[in-house]
RNA sequence: GGCGACGUGGCCAAGCGGCUAAGGCAGAGGUCUGCAAAACCUCCAUCACCGGUUCGAAUCCGGUCGUCGCCUCCA
Protein backbone atom coordinates (compact mmCIF):
# COMPACT_ATOMS: atom_id res chain seq x y z
CA UNK A 1 0.00 0.00 0.00
CA UNK A 2 0.96 3.65 -1.25
CA UNK A 3 0.51 6.94 -0.41
CA UNK A 4 -0.98 8.26 -4.00
CA UNK A 5 -1.58 12.65 -3.90
CA UNK A 6 -3.07 14.44 -6.17
CA UNK A 7 0.10 17.14 -7.21
CA UNK A 8 -1.70 20.49 -8.38
CA UNK A 9 2.08 21.45 -9.74
CA UNK A 10 1.73 18.43 -12.18
CA UNK A 11 -2.03 17.71 -12.34
CA UNK A 12 -1.48 14.24 -12.11
CA UNK A 13 -2.27 11.73 -8.84
CA UNK A 14 1.58 10.79 -7.76
CA UNK A 15 2.90 8.33 -5.40
CA UNK A 16 3.82 10.06 -2.25
CA UNK A 17 7.74 10.13 -1.78
CA UNK A 18 9.46 12.17 0.75
CA UNK A 19 12.01 14.02 0.82
CA UNK A 20 13.55 12.24 3.76
CA UNK A 21 12.53 8.33 4.23
CA UNK A 22 10.10 9.00 7.00
CA UNK A 23 10.20 12.53 7.27
CA UNK A 24 7.26 14.71 5.81
CA UNK A 25 8.04 18.93 5.84
CA UNK A 26 4.61 20.38 5.37
CA UNK A 27 3.32 24.54 4.72
CA UNK A 28 0.30 25.42 4.70
CA UNK A 29 -1.24 29.10 3.91
CA UNK A 30 -2.47 30.32 7.32
CA UNK A 31 -5.12 32.65 7.52
CA UNK A 32 -5.12 36.77 7.92
CA UNK A 33 -6.12 37.93 11.12
CA UNK A 34 -8.18 40.43 11.02
CA UNK A 35 -11.60 38.94 11.70
CA UNK A 36 -13.33 36.13 12.94
CA UNK A 37 -12.69 32.81 11.13
CA UNK A 38 -15.40 31.73 9.13
CA UNK A 39 -16.57 27.86 7.68
CA UNK A 40 -14.60 28.15 4.87
CA UNK A 41 -11.95 28.33 6.97
CA UNK A 42 -12.90 25.05 8.82
CA UNK A 43 -13.06 23.55 5.40
CA UNK A 44 -9.41 23.96 4.31
CA UNK A 45 -7.84 23.63 7.98
CA UNK A 46 -9.93 20.50 9.19
CA UNK A 47 -9.05 18.66 5.44
CA UNK A 48 -5.49 19.65 6.17
CA UNK A 49 -5.70 18.83 9.59
CA UNK A 50 -7.04 14.65 8.27
CA UNK A 51 -4.39 14.70 6.05
CA UNK A 52 -2.00 15.67 8.86
CA UNK A 53 -3.57 12.97 11.01
CA UNK A 54 -3.62 10.49 8.62
CA UNK A 55 0.05 11.00 7.85
CA UNK A 56 0.98 10.51 11.21
CA UNK A 57 -1.32 7.51 11.13
CA UNK A 58 0.61 5.98 8.39
CA UNK A 59 3.71 6.66 10.69
CA UNK A 60 5.20 9.69 9.17
CA UNK A 61 7.03 12.02 11.46
CA UNK A 62 5.53 15.32 10.42
CA UNK A 63 6.47 18.94 10.76
CA UNK A 64 3.63 20.98 10.19
CA UNK A 65 3.70 24.55 9.63
CA UNK A 66 1.42 27.39 9.02
CA UNK A 67 1.89 30.78 8.92
CA UNK A 68 -0.03 33.59 10.32
CA UNK A 69 -0.27 36.99 8.07
CA UNK A 70 0.04 39.87 10.35
CA UNK A 71 1.22 42.46 8.05
CA UNK A 72 1.37 43.42 4.29
CA UNK A 73 -1.94 41.58 3.08
CA UNK A 74 -3.47 44.74 1.27
CA UNK A 75 -6.88 45.34 0.30
CA UNK A 76 -7.52 46.66 -3.35
CA UNK A 77 -7.62 50.37 -2.14
CA UNK A 78 -3.94 49.74 -0.74
CA UNK A 79 -4.74 50.27 2.87
CA UNK A 80 -3.78 47.13 5.11
CA UNK A 81 -6.60 45.39 6.26
CA UNK A 82 -5.44 44.86 9.56
CA UNK A 83 -4.62 49.15 9.74
CA UNK A 84 -8.10 48.83 8.76
CA UNK A 85 -9.41 47.05 11.31
CA UNK A 86 -7.49 48.17 13.32
CA UNK A 87 -9.16 52.17 12.91
CA UNK A 88 -12.62 50.89 13.44
CA UNK A 89 -11.58 49.51 16.80
CA UNK A 90 -10.05 51.97 17.96
CA UNK A 91 -7.00 49.90 18.87
CA UNK A 92 -3.40 48.83 18.11
CA UNK A 93 -2.63 46.79 15.03
CA UNK A 94 -0.86 44.68 17.20
CA UNK A 95 -3.68 44.22 19.50
CA UNK A 96 -6.06 43.26 16.29
CA UNK A 97 -3.60 40.77 15.40
CA UNK A 98 -3.67 39.19 18.69
CA UNK A 99 -7.36 38.86 19.49
CA UNK A 100 -8.28 37.89 16.18
CA UNK A 101 -5.24 35.19 16.61
CA UNK A 102 -6.47 33.83 19.46
CA UNK A 103 -10.33 33.58 18.31
CA UNK A 104 -8.57 31.69 14.92
CA UNK A 105 -7.37 29.03 17.67
CA UNK A 106 -10.00 28.88 20.06
CA UNK A 107 -12.21 28.21 16.99
CA UNK A 108 -9.77 25.32 15.48
CA UNK A 109 -9.45 23.61 18.81
CA UNK A 110 -12.98 23.62 19.30
CA UNK A 111 -13.11 21.82 15.96
CA UNK A 112 -11.13 19.48 17.00
CA UNK A 113 -7.99 20.48 14.49
CA UNK A 114 -4.96 19.83 15.98
CA UNK A 115 -2.37 22.74 16.25
CA UNK A 116 0.14 23.17 13.59
CA UNK A 117 3.99 22.31 14.96
CA UNK A 118 4.92 25.85 14.63
CA UNK A 119 2.32 28.69 13.40
CA UNK A 120 4.93 31.63 12.43
CA UNK A 121 3.90 35.48 12.33
CA UNK A 122 5.05 37.28 9.34
CA UNK A 123 5.52 40.55 11.24
CA UNK A 124 7.99 38.11 13.56
CA UNK A 125 10.01 37.43 10.42
CA UNK A 126 11.10 40.69 8.80
CA UNK A 127 14.57 40.31 8.80
CA UNK A 128 14.18 36.74 6.77
CA UNK A 129 12.13 38.69 4.56
CA UNK A 130 14.45 41.20 3.93
CA UNK A 131 17.06 39.38 3.59
CA UNK A 132 15.73 37.11 0.86
CA UNK A 133 14.18 40.16 -0.75
CA UNK A 134 17.96 41.65 -1.13
CA UNK A 135 18.97 37.64 -2.17
CA UNK A 136 16.26 38.69 -5.14
CA UNK A 137 17.88 41.99 -5.98
CA UNK A 138 21.75 40.78 -5.86
CA UNK A 139 20.64 38.01 -8.82
CA UNK A 140 18.25 40.24 -10.26
CA UNK A 141 15.47 38.83 -9.97
CA UNK A 142 13.85 42.00 -8.05
CA UNK A 143 14.14 45.54 -8.84
CA UNK A 144 13.90 48.66 -6.22
CA UNK A 145 11.27 51.76 -6.83
CA UNK A 146 11.31 54.84 -4.69
CA UNK A 147 11.69 52.83 -1.58
CA UNK A 148 9.67 49.63 -2.70
CA UNK A 149 10.91 46.56 -4.20
CA UNK A 150 9.24 44.37 -7.13
CA UNK A 151 9.61 41.42 -8.09
CA UNK A 152 10.36 40.91 -12.00
CA UNK A 153 8.19 38.06 -13.23
CA UNK A 154 10.27 38.49 -16.98
CA UNK A 155 13.36 37.31 -14.95
CA UNK A 156 11.78 33.95 -14.05
CA UNK A 157 10.69 31.92 -17.10
CA UNK A 158 8.25 29.31 -15.17
CA UNK A 159 6.23 32.00 -13.53
CA UNK A 160 2.69 30.41 -13.99
CA UNK A 161 3.58 26.97 -14.06
CA UNK A 162 1.10 26.89 -11.02
CA UNK A 163 -1.97 28.24 -11.75
CA UNK A 164 -1.58 27.91 -15.61
CA UNK A 165 -1.05 31.32 -16.27
CA UNK A 166 0.98 33.13 -19.30
CA UNK A 167 2.87 36.19 -18.43
CA UNK A 168 1.54 37.97 -21.98
CA UNK A 169 -1.94 37.65 -21.08
CA UNK A 170 -1.98 39.05 -17.58
CA UNK A 171 -1.01 41.98 -19.15
CA UNK A 172 -3.98 42.19 -20.83
CA UNK A 173 -6.13 41.47 -18.30
CA UNK A 174 -4.62 44.02 -15.77
CA UNK A 175 -6.14 47.49 -14.45
CA UNK A 176 -4.93 50.37 -16.12
CA UNK A 177 -3.32 53.14 -14.40
CA UNK A 178 -2.36 51.32 -11.14
CA UNK A 179 0.92 50.67 -9.72
CA UNK A 180 2.72 52.64 -12.61
CA UNK A 181 6.25 52.39 -11.65
CA UNK A 182 6.25 49.01 -11.56
CA UNK A 183 7.81 47.33 -15.09
CA UNK A 184 5.66 45.00 -15.78
CA UNK A 185 1.94 45.03 -14.73
CA UNK A 186 2.34 41.37 -13.26
CA UNK A 187 5.32 42.24 -11.26
CA UNK A 188 4.53 41.69 -7.51
CA UNK A 189 5.82 43.65 -3.95
CA UNK A 190 8.25 42.27 -2.31
CA UNK A 191 8.92 45.46 -0.38
CA UNK A 192 6.22 48.09 0.02
CA UNK A 193 7.39 51.96 0.95
CA UNK A 194 5.34 52.71 4.08
CA UNK A 195 4.03 56.17 3.87
CA UNK A 196 3.71 58.49 6.85
CA UNK A 197 0.23 57.54 7.95
CA UNK A 198 1.17 53.90 8.11
CA UNK A 199 2.58 52.89 11.15
CA UNK A 200 3.15 49.17 10.96
CA UNK A 201 6.54 49.68 9.37
CA UNK A 202 10.23 48.52 9.93
CA UNK A 203 13.31 49.99 8.88
CA UNK A 204 15.05 48.29 5.22
CA UNK A 205 18.08 48.74 3.25
CA UNK A 206 15.55 50.24 1.08
CA UNK A 207 13.76 52.83 3.84
CA UNK A 208 11.24 52.46 6.14
CA UNK A 209 8.23 50.02 4.39
CA UNK A 210 6.40 46.41 5.73
CA UNK A 211 6.60 43.41 2.99
CA UNK A 212 4.03 42.38 0.59
CA UNK A 213 2.22 39.15 1.12
CA UNK A 214 3.59 36.68 -0.50
CA UNK A 215 7.02 37.03 0.40
CA UNK A 216 6.72 35.91 4.36
CA UNK A 217 5.55 32.33 2.89
CA UNK A 218 8.31 32.15 1.08
CA UNK A 219 10.86 33.34 4.13
CA UNK A 220 9.10 31.53 6.76
CA UNK A 221 8.94 28.06 4.98
CA UNK A 222 12.35 28.08 4.09
CA UNK A 223 13.34 29.24 7.41
CA UNK A 224 11.25 25.94 8.98
CA UNK A 225 11.92 23.65 6.72
CA UNK A 226 14.10 24.40 4.01
CA UNK A 227 14.78 25.35 0.63
CA UNK A 228 12.27 22.06 -0.95
CA UNK A 229 10.02 21.05 1.33
CA UNK A 230 7.41 17.99 0.80
CA UNK A 231 4.01 18.89 0.83
CA UNK A 232 2.75 23.04 0.04
CA UNK A 233 -1.23 23.37 1.14
CA UNK A 234 -3.80 26.14 0.87
CA UNK A 235 -7.21 26.84 -0.31
CA UNK A 236 -7.16 27.24 -4.39
CA UNK A 237 -8.55 30.27 -4.38
CA UNK A 238 -4.78 31.65 -3.41
CA UNK A 239 -3.49 29.58 -6.31
CA UNK A 240 -3.07 32.99 -7.92
CA UNK A 241 -1.45 35.00 -7.45
CA UNK A 242 -0.33 34.09 -3.94
CA UNK A 243 1.05 30.13 -4.49
CA UNK A 244 2.15 31.74 -8.02
CA UNK A 245 4.52 34.06 -6.55
CA UNK A 246 5.75 31.90 -3.59
CA UNK A 247 7.00 29.54 -6.08
CA UNK A 248 8.89 31.98 -8.25
CA UNK A 249 9.87 34.10 -5.22
CA UNK A 250 11.44 30.96 -3.61
CA UNK A 251 13.03 29.43 -7.01
CA UNK A 252 14.42 32.25 -7.85
CA UNK A 253 16.39 32.89 -4.72
CA UNK A 254 17.96 29.39 -4.08
CA UNK A 255 17.99 27.95 -7.14
CA UNK A 256 16.20 24.98 -5.80
CA UNK A 257 12.67 23.28 -5.70
CA UNK A 258 9.91 24.82 -4.12
CA UNK A 259 7.39 22.34 -2.46
CA UNK A 260 7.23 19.16 -4.30
CA UNK A 261 3.82 17.96 -3.97
CA UNK A 262 1.09 20.61 -4.11
CA UNK A 263 -2.35 19.87 -2.18
CA UNK A 264 -5.22 22.98 -2.74
CA UNK A 265 -8.78 22.86 -1.46
CA UNK A 266 -11.89 23.22 -3.34
CA UNK A 267 -13.84 26.56 -1.86
CA UNK A 268 -17.05 26.74 0.22
CA UNK A 269 -20.26 28.33 -1.08
CA UNK A 270 -22.71 29.22 1.38
CA UNK A 271 -26.45 28.27 -0.32
CA UNK A 272 -24.32 28.03 -3.72
CA UNK A 273 -22.71 31.76 -3.23
CA UNK A 274 -19.02 31.98 -2.67
CA UNK A 275 -18.34 33.06 0.94
CA UNK A 276 -16.45 36.48 0.53
CA UNK A 277 -15.62 38.75 3.45
CA UNK A 278 -16.43 41.80 0.43
CA UNK A 279 -20.36 40.34 -0.09
CA UNK A 280 -21.00 39.88 3.69
CA UNK A 281 -22.76 36.60 3.55
CA UNK A 282 -20.28 34.76 5.65
CA UNK A 283 -20.75 32.50 8.48
CA UNK A 284 -18.44 32.43 11.29
CA UNK A 285 -17.17 29.01 12.59
CA UNK A 286 -18.28 30.10 15.98
CA UNK A 287 -22.23 30.53 14.80
CA UNK A 288 -22.20 27.15 13.08
CA UNK A 289 -20.81 25.96 16.46
CA UNK A 290 -23.75 27.09 18.21
CA UNK A 291 -25.96 25.57 15.89
CA UNK A 292 -24.04 21.98 15.14
CA UNK A 293 -21.63 20.10 17.38
CA UNK A 294 -18.12 20.17 15.97
CA UNK A 295 -18.67 16.45 14.93
CA UNK A 296 -20.97 17.06 13.00
CA UNK A 297 -19.35 19.61 11.11
CA UNK A 298 -16.36 17.52 10.18
CA UNK A 299 -18.20 15.01 9.52
CA UNK A 300 -20.06 17.65 6.61
CA UNK A 301 -16.60 19.14 5.64
CA UNK A 302 -15.31 15.31 5.15
CA UNK A 303 -18.31 14.39 3.13
CA UNK A 304 -16.62 15.45 0.05
CA UNK A 305 -12.98 14.93 -0.90
CA UNK A 306 -10.41 18.15 0.00
CA UNK A 307 -9.81 19.03 -3.38
CA UNK A 308 -13.42 19.55 -4.18
CA UNK A 309 -16.05 22.54 -3.60
CA UNK A 310 -18.46 22.09 -1.48
CA UNK A 311 -21.89 24.24 -0.87
CA UNK A 312 -22.73 25.02 3.18
CA UNK A 313 -26.40 25.11 3.65
CA UNK A 314 -28.71 23.90 6.81
CA UNK A 315 -30.19 20.41 4.52
CA UNK A 316 -26.36 19.54 4.27
CA UNK A 317 -24.98 19.72 7.40
CA UNK A 318 -28.34 18.37 8.61
CA UNK A 319 -27.93 15.37 6.87
CA UNK A 320 -23.84 15.08 7.53
CA UNK A 321 -25.40 15.70 11.48
CA UNK A 322 -27.65 12.40 10.82
CA UNK A 323 -25.40 10.38 9.23
CA UNK A 324 -22.84 10.74 12.50
CA UNK A 325 -25.45 10.78 14.54
CA UNK A 326 -25.90 6.89 13.24
CA UNK A 327 -22.06 6.28 13.58
CA UNK A 328 -21.79 7.52 17.22
CA UNK A 329 -24.98 5.65 18.45
CA UNK A 330 -23.21 2.62 17.40
CA UNK A 331 -19.98 3.81 19.10
CA UNK A 332 -21.89 4.75 22.34
CA UNK A 333 -24.14 1.21 22.08
CA UNK A 334 -20.94 -0.91 22.55
CA UNK A 335 -18.71 1.28 25.01
CA UNK A 336 -22.88 1.18 27.02
CA UNK A 337 -22.41 -2.88 26.52
CA UNK A 338 -18.41 -2.76 27.69
CA UNK A 339 -19.94 -1.34 30.93
CA UNK A 340 -21.51 -4.89 32.37
CA UNK A 341 -19.58 -7.40 29.34
CA UNK A 342 -18.50 -11.13 30.32
CA UNK A 343 -14.64 -11.02 30.54
CA UNK A 344 -13.09 -12.75 27.23
CA UNK A 345 -11.16 -13.21 24.29
CA UNK A 346 -12.59 -11.07 21.23
CA UNK A 347 -14.27 -13.49 18.53
CA UNK A 348 -12.12 -14.07 15.65
CA UNK A 349 -15.38 -13.63 13.03
CA UNK A 350 -15.40 -10.05 14.64
CA UNK A 351 -11.63 -9.93 14.26
CA UNK A 352 -11.98 -10.54 10.33
CA UNK A 353 -14.40 -7.75 10.07
CA UNK A 354 -12.31 -5.25 11.92
CA UNK A 355 -9.13 -6.20 9.39
CA UNK A 356 -11.41 -5.92 6.86
CA UNK A 357 -12.56 -2.88 7.93
CA UNK A 358 -9.24 -0.91 8.47
CA UNK A 359 -7.96 -2.25 5.29
CA UNK A 360 -10.41 -0.68 3.60
CA UNK A 361 -10.35 2.46 5.13
CA UNK A 362 -6.65 2.46 4.46
CA UNK A 363 -6.85 1.97 1.04
CA UNK A 364 -9.17 4.78 0.22
CA UNK A 365 -7.07 7.08 3.12
CA UNK A 366 -3.96 6.02 0.90
CA UNK A 367 -5.61 7.28 -2.29
CA UNK A 368 -5.30 10.92 -1.95
CA UNK A 369 -6.92 11.02 1.37
CA UNK A 370 -10.54 10.23 0.27
CA UNK A 371 -12.11 10.71 3.31
CA UNK A 372 -15.87 10.62 2.31
CA UNK A 373 -14.80 6.77 0.83
CA UNK A 374 -13.20 6.55 4.31
CA UNK A 375 -16.52 7.34 6.03
CA UNK A 376 -17.90 5.42 4.07
CA UNK A 377 -15.94 2.21 4.96
CA UNK A 378 -17.22 3.83 8.65
CA UNK A 379 -20.80 3.52 8.05
CA UNK A 380 -20.73 0.02 6.60
CA UNK A 381 -18.75 -1.38 9.24
CA UNK A 382 -21.38 0.47 11.70
CA UNK A 383 -24.15 -1.42 10.10
CA UNK A 384 -22.25 -4.75 10.63
CA UNK A 385 -21.71 -3.66 14.59
CA UNK A 386 -25.07 -2.78 15.03
CA UNK A 387 -26.32 -6.09 13.47
CA UNK A 388 -23.79 -7.79 15.95
CA UNK A 389 -25.01 -5.85 18.88
CA UNK A 390 -28.64 -5.98 18.32
CA UNK A 391 -28.82 -9.31 17.19
CA UNK A 392 -25.54 -11.93 18.15
CA UNK A 393 -25.08 -10.39 21.65
CA UNK A 394 -24.11 -10.49 24.61
CA UNK A 395 -20.54 -10.57 23.65
CA UNK A 396 -16.84 -10.13 25.73
CA UNK A 397 -15.05 -7.46 26.73
CA UNK A 398 -12.50 -8.98 24.19
CA UNK A 399 -14.84 -8.28 20.99
CA UNK A 400 -16.71 -4.74 22.40
CA UNK A 401 -12.92 -3.30 23.17
CA UNK A 402 -11.82 -4.55 19.64
CA UNK A 403 -14.42 -2.63 18.04
CA UNK A 404 -14.34 0.64 20.10
CA UNK A 405 -10.26 0.47 19.26
CA UNK A 406 -10.97 0.77 16.13
CA UNK A 407 -13.78 3.34 16.41
CA UNK A 408 -11.51 5.83 18.25
CA UNK A 409 -8.53 4.32 16.09
CA UNK A 410 -9.65 5.48 12.41
CA UNK A 411 -13.12 7.45 13.36
CA UNK A 412 -10.68 9.18 16.29
CA UNK A 413 -7.24 9.63 15.84
CA UNK A 414 -8.08 9.92 11.78
CA UNK A 415 -11.20 11.69 10.84
CA UNK A 416 -11.46 13.06 14.05
CA UNK A 417 -15.22 12.81 14.59
CA UNK A 418 -15.21 10.00 17.32
CA UNK A 419 -14.85 11.45 20.69
CA UNK A 420 -13.06 9.40 23.61
CA UNK A 421 -15.87 9.89 25.65
CA UNK A 422 -19.35 11.73 24.95
CA UNK A 423 -17.91 13.98 27.57
CA UNK A 424 -15.26 14.16 30.56
CA UNK A 425 -16.40 15.83 33.96
CA UNK A 426 -17.33 15.56 37.28
CA UNK A 427 -21.22 16.66 36.21
CA UNK A 428 -21.54 14.48 33.10
CA UNK A 429 -20.82 11.96 35.73
CA UNK A 430 -22.89 13.37 38.26
CA UNK A 431 -25.62 13.18 35.27
CA UNK A 432 -25.17 10.03 33.98
CA UNK A 433 -26.00 9.19 37.38
CA UNK A 434 -29.15 10.68 37.91
CA UNK A 435 -30.19 9.73 34.49
CA UNK A 436 -29.36 5.50 35.48
CA UNK A 437 -31.70 6.29 38.59
CA UNK A 438 -34.66 7.65 36.48
CA UNK A 439 -34.18 4.60 34.24
CA UNK A 440 -34.03 2.46 37.12
CA UNK A 441 -37.28 3.47 38.61
CA UNK A 442 -39.04 3.65 35.22
CA UNK A 443 -37.77 0.12 34.64
CA UNK A 444 -40.03 -0.72 38.06
CA UNK A 445 -42.85 0.69 36.56
CA UNK A 446 -42.58 -1.01 33.18
CA UNK A 447 -42.34 -4.17 35.12
CA UNK A 448 -45.53 -3.25 36.84
CA UNK A 449 -46.94 -1.65 33.28
CA UNK A 450 -47.42 1.18 34.67
CA UNK A 451 -46.92 3.27 31.66
CA UNK A 452 -48.23 6.43 32.68
CA UNK A 453 -45.19 6.84 34.65
CA UNK A 454 -42.95 5.16 32.33
CA UNK A 455 -43.65 7.73 29.53
CA UNK A 456 -43.69 10.84 31.71
CA UNK A 457 -40.28 9.79 32.71
CA UNK A 458 -39.24 8.96 29.43
CA UNK A 459 -41.51 12.41 28.35
CA UNK A 460 -40.11 14.80 30.82
CA UNK A 461 -36.50 13.67 30.03
CA UNK A 462 -37.01 14.24 26.35
CA UNK A 463 -37.74 17.46 27.34
CA UNK A 464 -34.63 18.27 28.60
CA UNK A 465 -32.71 16.94 25.57
CA UNK A 466 -32.24 13.38 26.82
CA UNK A 467 -33.61 10.78 24.96
CA UNK A 468 -34.10 6.96 26.53
CA UNK A 469 -34.38 4.00 24.03
CA UNK A 470 -35.73 0.72 24.99
CA UNK A 471 -33.39 -2.24 24.03
CA UNK A 472 -33.95 -6.26 25.25
CA UNK A 473 -31.50 -5.87 27.07
CA UNK A 474 -32.08 -2.58 29.25
CA UNK A 475 -32.99 1.17 28.70
CA UNK A 476 -29.65 3.37 27.06
CA UNK A 477 -29.85 7.18 26.88
CA UNK A 478 -28.23 9.63 25.07
CA UNK A 479 -28.49 13.57 24.50
CA UNK A 480 -30.92 14.85 21.77
C1' G B 1 -12.41 37.85 -22.84
C1' G B 2 -8.37 34.28 -20.74
C1' C B 3 -7.22 29.98 -17.42
C1' G B 4 -9.19 25.89 -14.58
C1' A B 5 -12.74 22.58 -12.32
C1' C B 6 -17.22 20.21 -12.47
C1' G B 7 -22.20 18.11 -14.24
C1' U B 8 -23.60 10.40 -11.03
C1' G B 9 -30.78 8.28 -7.95
C1' G B 10 -35.47 13.50 -4.61
C1' C B 11 -30.78 15.88 -1.93
C1' C B 12 -25.37 15.25 -0.74
C1' A B 13 -21.43 12.27 -2.56
C1' A B 14 -17.54 8.09 -3.84
C1' G B 15 -16.14 5.64 -8.26
C1' C B 16 -12.13 7.94 -13.31
C1' G B 17 -11.57 1.70 -18.83
C1' G B 18 -14.22 -4.32 -17.39
C1' C B 19 -17.12 -7.83 -10.75
C1' U B 20 -24.41 -6.67 -9.12
C1' A B 21 -22.46 2.13 -10.14
C1' A B 22 -19.94 2.79 -2.50
C1' G B 23 -21.91 5.41 1.53
C1' G B 24 -25.07 9.20 4.07
C1' C B 25 -29.83 11.97 4.12
C1' A B 26 -34.95 11.84 2.56
C1' G B 27 -39.10 8.46 0.86
C1' A B 28 -42.02 3.53 0.62
C1' G B 29 -42.80 -1.34 2.73
C1' G B 30 -41.36 -4.87 6.58
C1' U B 31 -39.06 -7.10 11.33
C1' C B 32 -38.56 -5.87 16.44
C1' U B 33 -41.28 -3.09 20.42
C1' G B 34 -46.50 -1.95 25.89
C1' C B 35 -46.04 2.52 23.06
C1' A B 36 -41.99 5.41 21.27
C1' A B 37 -37.14 5.63 19.62
C1' A B 38 -33.09 3.17 17.71
C1' A B 39 -31.42 -0.76 14.82
C1' C B 40 -31.80 -4.23 10.93
C1' C B 41 -34.04 -6.13 6.08
C1' U B 42 -36.27 -4.95 1.20
C1' C B 43 -37.36 -1.28 -2.70
C1' C B 44 -35.79 3.42 -5.31
C1' A B 45 -29.96 5.67 -10.84
C1' U B 46 -27.11 3.29 -16.60
C1' C B 47 -24.00 8.26 -14.79
C1' A B 48 -26.18 16.49 -18.64
C1' C B 49 -26.71 15.88 -24.12
C1' C B 50 -24.53 14.50 -29.07
C1' G B 51 -20.69 12.07 -31.74
C1' G B 52 -16.05 9.22 -31.66
C1' U B 53 -11.99 5.67 -29.81
C1' U B 54 -12.26 0.55 -27.78
C1' C B 55 -13.89 -6.38 -27.61
C1' G B 56 -15.77 -3.19 -23.59
C1' A B 57 -16.75 3.82 -21.09
C1' A B 58 -20.05 7.09 -15.92
C1' U B 59 -14.73 6.57 -16.52
C1' C B 60 -10.55 8.33 -22.73
C1' C B 61 -11.16 12.12 -27.13
C1' G B 62 -14.16 16.07 -29.71
C1' G B 63 -18.47 19.14 -29.65
C1' U B 64 -23.04 21.32 -27.31
C1' C B 65 -25.61 23.05 -23.03
C1' G B 66 -25.25 24.24 -17.85
C1' U B 67 -22.89 25.32 -12.95
C1' C B 68 -18.79 27.10 -10.24
C1' G B 69 -13.85 28.97 -9.12
C1' C B 70 -9.60 32.09 -10.49
C1' C B 71 -7.84 36.28 -13.46
C1' U B 72 -8.91 42.03 -8.15
C1' C B 73 -9.08 41.05 -1.43
C1' C B 74 -10.28 36.13 0.22
C1' A B 75 -8.97 29.56 3.19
Amino acid sequence: MTLKIYNVLTRKKEEFVPLTPGKVNMYVCGPTVYDYSHIGHGKTYVGFDVVVRYLRYSGYDVLYVQNITDVGHMLDTGEDRILKKARQLSAGPMQVVETYMREYFNDMDALGVQRPDISPRASGHIPEQIEMIQELIDKEHAYVVDGSVYFDVTSFAEYGKLSGRIVEELEEGARIGVRSEKHHSADFALWKKAEPEHILRWPSPWGDGFPGWHVECSAMANKYLGQTFDIHGGGIDNIFPHNECEIAQSEAAHGEPFARYWMLTGSLTLDGVKMSKSLGNTLTIKDALAKYRPEAIRAFILSSHYGSPIDFSDEAIEAAHKGWLRLWGAVSLVREQLRSAAEGEAETAVIDLLNNTKNSFIEKMDDDFNAPAALAVLQEFTRQVNTLINEKGPHTKGTLNAIDALYRELGGEVLGIVPDQAEASADAEREDGLVRLLINLRAQARAQKDWATSDQIRDQLKELGIVLEDRADGTIWKLE
